[in-house]
DNA sequence: CCATTTTTGGACCCGCCAGTCCAAACCCAC
DNA sequence: GTGGGTTTGGACTGGCGGGTCCAAAAATGG
């Protein structure tokens, strides 16, 4: 069982990796510098992860991948109307510049991803909920009339999110938006046209 | 100076190397692989790329970055009709089909990219010639009348460029090209309509 | 052939860091 | 308080793997 005290401790660590993995990768991630940043040892950490480090870093991404979401609503879950398309594609931009050069989904995507089955169900999870939010939003859209009505919402959706998958990793790259802001522009103008010549 | 063998010898490594990196990933890359796959000595190693491990992994940079580009040719050069441009999204969707789950460029995108600035250069450098080249497509394309003459090149490039490489991304994590190919779709989708509405 | 330079083999070193272990401190129920 | 548990400290281990080194083999050039 866990006690109070375990249970804070339990959460100090995970937050504490999650901000180390912030700040120097998951390459540079040490279980060493957790212990310091967290005030902890050893022992306390095989006592909440008994798997190491592998298990502590999924932890990370199941608390980071809730996040993720979170910090796109209200908007995400109520994208019907341009206004509030408008105002979701701000918000996205405006937390991935806050978060700069560091997205621990994004990195936990690129490395233990692929290895580990439970990191990546992790990220196949937030990512199929994120698509099916974009996807509900544009089904309401194409409804009221406001959306090209021969998009197929599923797969647009799924352009869109992998638009931004890719504008946060130039971000991560090269330190800045402007590829993230133009591949939603670019596919929020797609959605938008209200027909084609081809 | 490097006489005709030691020539072969070194690029015996980086493409041994490149197909370390592209079974297992750059976090399973061992010195040791690479020395037991193109059957060469630790001495060989240090003696072609004294720096090490991140010498080599720059050079198998530079040797992936090169095909890339080299790989969506002749299309990418001559993006000046539609039919091209689709002819050029099949190639992309292909390339990466058949590299199926290992792309040792968005690897190393995501990670050395961030670290040595050697590495991040080649990236940059590499992403930007591919955006340059989707631009002047898209010029030319205007200039026949043949695309939306509202898109800013460069940033539809940059736009349509983050999908490519968000679907990647889907494509390493996944296994399945279809958020790839739904990003040129959208992408495409938004340089084709001659009007937007809003 | 000889001298010089390049190429190669492979043993060795060493730091790093995940993971183990034991015993002490602490908390709580009864 | 006393006996069960949980929590904590921190020393220790072990191996992995990058990097060093020396000396032998092979090429090169005159």
């Amino acid at each position: 069982m866990l006690t109070r005290k375990g249970e804070q401790t339990r959460s100090r660590i995970v937050a504490g990796a999650a901000d180390e993995i912030r700040e120097r990768g998951v390459d540079e991630f040490r279980l060493e510098d957790v212990m310091a940043r967290t005030r902890t040892s050893k022992s306390q950490l095989f006592h909440y992860f008994p798997d190491g480090k592998e298990q502590l870093l999924l932890a990370v991404a199941r608390h980071e991948a809730d996040r993720v979401l979170a910090d796109q609503q209200p908007m995400l879950g109520d994208l019907t109307t341009w206004e509030s398309w408008h105002r979701w594609r701000d918000r996205v931009v405006e937390r991935y510049r806050e978060q700069g050069t560091d997205c621990p989904m994004s990195i936990v995507l690129g490395h233990a991803g692929r290895r580990t089955p439970g990191a990546q169900a992790v990220v196949t999870g937030l990512m199929s909920r994120w698509q099916e939010a974009l996807a509900t939003g544009v089904r309401h859209m194409q409804a009221a009339g406001e959306m090209n009505p021969e998009l197929d919402p599923g797969r647009a959706a799924a352009g869109l999110l992998a638009g931004v998958q890719g504008g946060v990793l130039f971000l991560l790259t090269i330190g800045d938006t402007g590829h993230l802001e133009a591949a939603l522009d670019l596919g929020l103008g797609a959605m938008r046209s209200q027909r084609n010549d081809s």
